[in-house]
RNA sequence: GGGCGAUUAGCUCAGUUGGUUCAGAGCACCUGGUUUACACCCAGGGGGUCAGGAGUUCGAAUCUCUUAUCGCCCACCA
């Protein structure tokens, strides 16, 4: 064996070998199911941080559930990103000289599958490399044939049942992909504009109103000035107008209780078209509504002037025209919220459109009840608060969007009626009963143009997956799945909707369980991203320090829902463990079996205690499972393994340099490891895999992957006990020397102070042996002479002392215990002080009054102890 | 503007229904150690008024209130 573990030599490997066996596929048996289904990573994108870090819970969730004998399920798959996918796809066209708009919707969806089809599913292969042992033959698609018949039949339902229409809207437009977005897929910041304070001159007086706007660009589009009826100011432009600068445009002065009072001069231009508010009091006012902005984000026809300048350098032109007019008055530096597209950045434009939109109301229902009562379980718990509020606030869903990559709405058109169906067939036979014309042909019907929203698709992964419009046989098998596992940032656009399409078309929750992320962060918390370059090479990583070790760094500092501050220093653990796990190994392996050997008291001793121990540590880590601390749980086994297992274990039953090992102790050393691999499998499945096939005694055709994972059982908990306090006194003995300055290797003699304890302690099989072994003692004597030249420490209730040939520093001695001491006292008394409290003694469960009990008598012990241990030294 | 959450060692975080006069890990730091699995290592060590204040309690990092700082979400203020 290498003296260092090779993560590349063995990853690739055994992959291929999982494979091969075909263990990660499943199909419905009679085991109990759990499955997962993976948030579907565009199918353009590549693995980053947020992926390994999500896979990676997915993959442990999933191995630990197979190698419990659960039939577990990961399905994998991508989703086809409608609005991101195809921004990447007009610009890669842009960059190759061929414009969107020349192209038809056929072409350009040839280029857009052809684009799929090369740069599609690397991330599927990417995450192989981090060991995701998900069912690839299931391997899905948002925009595949089943995906797309269920989006089609949900799209078809909820018409029928009322719960999808077609409305006259203000909506958020993205000038920049040309499409209307839902409320989600916008986001609001704080940024600094600039507030324009303009005058509008009052139709036949020689006199102006000022009003401030942070959009000049709009002003041609204005139908009115509003000032509010109470404002004292305004009170004597009853019925007048004014002129619209540049445009000369006559608008009413309007009186609107909206308009806030104390803001700027108290007057508000109206422009309906371009406001969502403006478009309200417009409705209330019968006012005109002038589009001024095109589509693409430039200045239409309509405006009259600055036509076809796009809509920020209108505004630059307008503040040179109204400033040459003289009716710009002045700007000052102003703080808002601007709304901005997710995908593009480009600002959003509000903007009137007729769209189609999902009914919430009737939806959220049932998903907010799950929630609430924890039928859905959400980790960590406090993203509840924030479903609920969301939930309970509910807007409809605008699911429309004019772009050409996604799925097409099955609606079409005739005589300005609508007709929806699953096929144009459908929909023909649908306008042949409702006009009663039976020439109508499909070429009379026109197919609406839009596609739906990509999270339209989305809310429906979990069912669609399992053909849940379609066939029964899977859905009843894997449905609800056992957890979604993903980040909080996301719960609006996609976990909420899937409980909610869960409720509606099956009745059932999708998932049991939700584990939200956080969000890979770097160091100075900040997200990762291309721009700032922060972003780790994700493949890179796990080139350099395994996969193993990249999936330790990630779990190892990640808490549910908190960020994660990600440093490359968290891999090289993972890979210093690796190594760790590997030497271990070979130390093992390397043990020369020497027949005439049989397992020494030490051995015997070593083994019940680390059964014991191994116990404590399965429940411990079962309850992390539970709750999902999976950090804590790989934390506890890389302290249990690290620590008791190489530290303190393998150095008890270790032979003596030059020397062979019993066969049993060998065997046993080994049984334990392979368990360890087991155990840890779900977490780090290469190296585990590796070091199972070298250690364990096995049939063929057995891996680690399909092993039985250990229950937990109750371990002996007097051994536990007796050996943790020679772990104790071992430890004091090895400080002893290290502040002495005596050698590691040096033999001491350890005196132990008598009392029926400390018989009991050290004649317990084993237990005298095992210390002279890990503590390098000659021997240890059991004395009541207290004339021993040594350093004493006290284990529990015990004196030792480790005796020693020079002299020692009496006068720093004494003043230690003395220190000690007057600690001590002072335990002692606030113990007492405690105890004699009634209504402690009263309202304490017993448990803690008994163990306050002990700590006092214990203590008391100690005092003892140190106050004669003070004499002797005062005595020498 | 409304809501939620955080504040524990130099850094990142645990601390699971309130129960020690040792508040735990990892990284970083300090001391000593290498022919005998591992320097990607071993044996030890220092370091914290649990953000400040007040309260409830026999007992508070943990519960309540308050102040401060930070983060996030939602919302149509020009």
């Amino acid at each position: 064996m290498e003296a260092k573990y090779n993560s590349k030599a063995v990853e690739d490997k055994w992959y291929a070998h999982w494979m091969e066996k075909n263990y990660f596929h499943s199909e419905p048996d009679e085991r109990e199911a759990y499955s997962i289904v993976i948030p579907p990573p565009n199918v353009t994108g590549i693995l980053h941080m947020g992926h390994m870090l999500n896979n990676t819970i997915q993959d442990i969730l999933i191995r630990k559930a197979r190698l419990e004998g659960k039939n577990a399920c990961w399905v994998p798959g991508t989703d086809h990103a409608s609005i991101a996918t195809e921004a990447k796809v007009v610009r890669m066209l842009r960059e190759k000289g061929i414009k969107k708009s020349d192209l038809t919707r056929e072409e350009f969806l040839e280029h857009a599958f052809a684009w799929k089809d090369e740069y599609g599913g690397k991330i599927l292969n990417q995450l192989k490399k981090l060991g995701a042992s998900c069912d690839w033959e299931r391997t899905a698609f948002t925009m595949d044939e089943t995906r797309s018949e269920a989006v089609i039949q949900a799209f078809v339902d909820l018409y029928n049942k009322g719960k999808l229409y077609r409305g006259l809207r203000m909506v958020n437009w993205d000038p920049e992909a040309q499409t209307v977005l839902s409320n989600e897929e916008v986001l609001h910041k704080e940024e600094t504009s600039l507030l324009y304070h303009v005058k509008y001159q009052i139709e036949g007086v020689n006199d102006y109103l000022t009003i401030a706007t942070t959009r000049p660009e709009t002003i041609m589009g204005d139908s009115a000035v509003a000032v509010h009826p109470d404002d004292p100011r305004y009170t004597h432009l009853k019925g007048k107008n004014v002129i619209v600068p540049m445009v000369d445009r006559v608008i009413p002065i309007i009186f609107d209780d909206y308009v806030d009072i104390e803001f700027g001069t108290g007057a508000l231009k109206i422009t309906p078209a371009h406001d969502i508010n403006d478009y309200e009091i417009g409705k209330r006012h019968k006012l005109e509504v002038i589009d001024v902005i095109n589509d693409d984000g430039t200045i239409s026809d309509a405006a009259k002037v600055f036509v076809g300048k796009d809509r920020f350098e209108a505004r630059i032109l307008v503040k040179i025209a109204l400033k040459e007019s003289g009716n710009l008055v002045d700007t000052e530096n102003y703080t808002h919220s601007v709304g901005r597209s997710e995908r593009t950045n480009a600002v959003v434009e509000p903007k009137l459109s007729l769209q189609w939109y999902v009914n919430m109301e009737s939806l959220a229902k049932p998903a907010l009840d799950a929630v609430v009562s924890d039928e859905v379980e959400f980790f960590p718990k406090n993203q509840k608060n924030l479903y609920k509020h969301w939930m309970e606030n509910i807007r409809d869903w605008c699911i429309s969007r004019q772009l050409w990559w996604g799925h097409r709405i099955p609606a079409w058109f005739y005589n300005e009626e609508v007709y929806v169906a699953t096929t144009a067939e459908e929909a023909l036979n649908q306008a042949k009963a409702k006009t009663g014309n039976t020439d109508l042909t499909i070429d009379d019907l026109k197919q609406d143009e839009d596609v739906l929203d990509t999270w339209f698709s989305s809310w429906l992964w979990p069912i669609s997956l399992f053909d849940g419009f379609k066939s029964r046989e899977e859905i009843d098998y894997y449905y609800p799945t056992s957890v979604l596992v993903t980040g909080w940032d996301i719960i609006f656009l996609w976990v909420a909707r899937m409980v909610m399409a869960g409720y509606e078309w099956e009745n059932k929750r999708p998932f049991n369980d939700v584990y939200f992320t956080g969000m890979v962060r770097d160091k100075q918390r900040r997200k990762m991203s291309k721009q700032l370059g922060n972003s780790p090479d994700a493949l890179g990583l796990i080139d350099q320090y395994g996969a193993d070790g990249v999936r330790f760094g990630m779990l190892s500092s990640s808490p549910a829902g908190g960020d994660l501050l990600f440093e490359e220093k968290l891999c090289e653990q993972g890979r210093n463990f690796s190594n760790k796990l590997w030497n271990a190994l070979r130390l093992i392996e390397g043990w020369e079996i020497d027949k005439s050997k049989n397992s020494n008291q030490i051995d015997d001793l070593a083994s019940k205690w680390f059964d014991a121990k191994f116990s404590t540590v399965i429940a411990e880590i079962d309850k992390n499972y539970k709750e999902y601390r999976l950090s804590e749980a790989l934390t506890t086994l890389y302290s249990f393994i690290w620590n008791d297992y190489c530290s303190w274990y393998l150095e008890m039953i270790k032979p003596p340099y030059g020397e062979g090992i019993a066969a049993d102790t060998k065997t046993q050393a080994k049984k334990f490891y392979e368990k360890i691999c087991t155990v840890l499998h779900p977490f780090m499945p290469f190296i585990t895999e590796e070091m199972w096939h070298i250690i364990k005694e096995r049939n063929e055709g057995e891996d680690c992957i399909m092993s039985t994972y250990p229950q937990a059982k109750y371990g002996n908990s007097e051994i536990l006990s007796q050996v943790e306090q020679a772990k104790d006194v071992i430890s004091n003995i090895r400080d002893i020397r290290n502040k002495n300055g005596l050698k590691m290797k040096e033999e001491l003699s350890l005196f132990a102070i008598k009392s029926t304890e400390m018989e009991v302690f050290v004649n317990a099989e084993g237990i005298e042996a095992m210390i002279v072994k890990l503590g390098v003692l000659k021997d240890i004597t059991i004395t009541a002479d207290d004339k021993i030249n040594g350093v004493s420490f006290i284990s529990r209730t015990e004196q030792f002392i480790v005796g020693i040939e020079q002299s020692l520093d009496i006068g720093a001695e004494i003043e230690e215990k003395e220190k000690e001491l007057k600690y001590q006292i002072g335990f002692v008394a606030s113990i007492g002080k405690k105890l004699s409290n009634e209504r402690f003694v009263n309202n304490a469960p017993e448990s803690v009054v008994e163990s306050e009990r002990k700590k006092h008598s214990d203590g008391t012990a100690r005092i003892k102890i140190l106050t004669e241990e003070i004499e002797r030294l005062k005595g020498m």
